[in-house]
DNA sequence: TGTACATCAGTGAACGCGCGTTCACTGATGTAC
DNA sequence: TGTACATCAGTGAACGCGCGTTCACTGATGTAC
């Protein structure tokens, strides 16, 4: 499993930084890696900075140089892996022609199982079971609807704006609804549960994709 | 949040127990009561015999007169839930007329999204994101399929067996829909991921309840 | 180009804490005669 | 009904372990003159 730790404190980046703040973010990236592969191995809650310090052969204290808590990892963790799928959903809804949606929706469902798959562990961190006694930042809402938006767009521009029916406003339903079933689906498959059942997941997804779409 | 803790070692129960293996089942039963409101608290990691213990105002190793090791109660409550969640899907499959299969997957949906709003923390041990090196015991999967099992006979007695379509039988697909459908409500609703969204969460169920039997 | 100084990465000891689990034991409770 | 014995729930001390975090410190590195 891959695990790609790019830094994104991207004001810094913009300026040339000095080789000091060029090798902080060096460690910074050294560690995220480190902690990735724990919350791989034993789970988010088990996220610990002492381990990642004995890992990368240093002492636990100087790891507070450059997070200031363990929590304040994680939410590094979370905003980052929030900002990595928003990127990858963008992506995939700009790289199709603007005229139908059809397409660029389908492309955003694939990114999505694709993006879940190869980082099982970002997905259950961002949309499985939440972390006991850890509390979200604010813009991890705001990183959140960014990874909506662009189904919503998708099906607000297929649709004619009727005004809204009783309950729920259609593009916004299907859009819920596009996101719900595709969750569906490869939150069970990453959790493990469609092991040694006698189908093919992406079987399974392609046919909710065409779905969701189709009506 | 109700939590109900029963004593379902069956075997033990049916002949007259003992006054001593009486008052064994009941100890059992409150360590798993403790069990999950540190469970609903802090999560399945933090699941302590120590704390347990504490909170009974008991020692800690009173507690291995109950229970082999801290796995063994957390698999001891894993089973517990899915046999509870199982009889409840099975009473409501079983409480309509058995004439059309539509009736009673509605009532089947309706159950099983009110145990997981009731239970969140059942819900998410069971289907969220797997306990970090925890295996499960065999006896999962048999209660999972038994879960499983109404909705598939829904689905097969409302279906003229139409021999296997390219990739996936029908009967199995839909029930499968129906079971990823439901869950990518139920999940993001319980993971919290609902919250502050101009919606409700009841409506969409039902909605995709519809849906998914209309087709 | 050379030197003095400020900055800052990293160290090692220490804090109080909680964990699962073992061990030898005490004392109450149920049971067989 | 009374007594002796076996069973077993529960105790307290102890084990080795890992955790987050603080503190005063050393020593290397970059920078300003």
């Amino acid at each position: 499993m891959l695990v790609s730790t790019r830094e994104e404190n991207v004001v810094v980046q913009e300026t040339t930084a000095g080789p000091r703040e060029r090798y902080r973010q060096q460690v910074r990236a050294e560690v995220q890696t480190h902690a990735w592969h724990q919350i791989a191995e034993a789970g988010a809650s088990a996220l610990s900075l002492k381990a990642i310090a004995k890992q990368m052969g240093i002492s636990a204290p100087a790891l507070y140089r450059y997070f200031a808590s363990r929590d304040d990892l994680l939410t590094e963790l979370i905003l980052s892996a929030y900002r990595d799928l928003a990127e990858v959903v963008e992506a995939a809804a700009a790289g199709q022609s603007a005229d139908s949606a059809a397409p660029r929706l389908t492309s955003v469902a694939q990114a999505m199982r694709d993006w879940a798959l190869t980082n099982p562990h970002r997905y259950l961190l961002l949309f499985g079971t939440p972390v006991p006694g850890y509390a979200a930042p604010p813009e991890a809402t705001t990183l959140s609807s960014r990874i909506f938006a662009p189904v919503l767009t998708g099906f607000s521009a297929a649709m004619p704006a009727s005004g809204s029916l009783p309950g729920l406003d259609p593009a916004l339903r299907r859009a819920l609804t596009f996101w719900t079933r595709l969750h569906g689906v490869i939150s069970l498959e990453v959790a493990g549960h469609f092991t040694g059942m006698p189908f093919d997941p992406a079987v399974l997804y392609a046919g909710e994709v065409e779905a969701v779409l189709a009506d």
